[in-house]
DNA sequence: TTGCCATAAACAGTATACTTTTATGCGTCA
DNA sequence: TGACGCATAAAAGTATACTGTTTATGGCAA
């Protein structure tokens, strides 16, 4: 038997598949047909599945459970609290940051830089870099809020990146932040993350036109 | 049949039973007992809990489901969340109240003004007032984030409700909310939304202090 | 008397089977 | 030809049963 259980391990893989962007808006995910996928019952596969309901990944139709509608409206209700949130939480990161935090963050930084073109691995080392941040907030409540908001338009940080300048100003904000990070320049880092989500609802507000 | 769920109806009766403190901190849920009681089986009880669970209702320990160990640096987690969210939600509801919801506030107001020494009605009229202001909050996302976080330290408000003193306070201040709110003033709202915070976190460490 | 081990009970987790609901498609009637 | 209704299928929801794990308690030995 493993050490964790069915559930938490469906809902890990499941929240991946997710947030890369590989479930497409009109994918249905059906418990029985995950269960016979993963070899388990539809049980622990169901629970996962309403896990990632109660945490806005997932939305339940009465015909499998299907991306959430994101209408335009809960979009910009995210990005307000994302406005909240992140700049105080940055400002923490600036102050409590460690050596290490900064070595992960580097890291990171560095495997978007030289992504390139490879749009995959941009994202990864993007992700990675949130998270070296995100791991940095010492407070867990709110690094947990955080991570549950932004998960919600992780769809919309996905398309966005196909342009490729918008991914050279991704990186110039990375940098930046991470610069403030190593200065432990609170207020700049909060003004750059600020900065950052406005960016990123202009981004989505071109690609919205567009369709 | 009943048009919601079992799970959805055992969910808002465990919730409603934590929120009014019925639930002692050695209280231990345990699913098949409920789903005995209350004639169901344990899968609709189990999910229901583990929804709690997610939401920071609970705890999943080894023996049974418990209130989740509030250490002293978790509530001042919960209290800095709440600083960075419900000033801002009430800023809104000062700009966007309708006369309805002026109306539902004075209604709650009032219950709890003539509570007296009767510390259940108080409670159910602060609370009632409170859920009157979070309805005026347009935002659904950012209702629901504050709804989440103060319901994880409900049992530190109810544990402060008590003392005479506290409530004549409380009252005071829900009273000045309320003509914040009636002048549109914004800013005072959220002035009086941060004395509110944090009177009490420091009514929580002073019943901490005796303990 | 104390410490350790064994056994039993309690509970979380998982599996399987059954019921209810809903959506879609097909057929019939106007 | 179009609309309404019924039938069928698919998926959510619920029930029951079984398994593995943890914990507590009692007994035995040192």
């Amino acid at each position: 038997m493993s050490r964790t259980s069915h559930r938490t391990r469906i809902h890990e893989a499941l929240r991946l598949r997710l947030l890369r962007g590989e479930v497409g808006p009109d994918a249905r995910l059906v418990d029985h047909a995950i269960a016979a996928e993963l070899g388990v019952s539809r049980m622990p596969v169901r629970e996962a599945l309403m896990q990632l309901v109660s945490e806005g990944y997932l939305e339940s139709t009465s015909r499998g459970f299907a991306l959430p509608n994101l209408s335009p409206d809960r979009i910009a209700e995210v990005f307000t609290l994302r406005r909240l949130l992140e700049p105080h939480a940055v400002t923490c990161v600036a102050r409590d940051r460690t050596g290490d935090d900064l070595a992960g963050m580097r890291a990171s930084l560095e495997v978007a830089e030289r992504a390139g073109a490879d749009v995959a691995s941009f994202h990864r080392g993007s992700e990675a870099f949130r998270n070296a941040w995100l791991g940095a907030v010492r407070n867990g409540e709110l690094r947990h809020a955080i991570q549950r908001y932004s998960g919600q338009v992780q769809s919309v940080r996905f398309a966005t990146l196909p342009d490729p300048a918008a991914r050279l100003t991704i990186i110039g904000g990375l940098q930046a932040l991470l610069h403030a990070f190593e200065a432990q320049d609170g207020p700049r880092a909060a003004d750059l993350m600020l900065r950052f989500i406005y960016d990123a609802e202009t981004a989505y507000h071109r690609i919205e036109e567009r369709s």
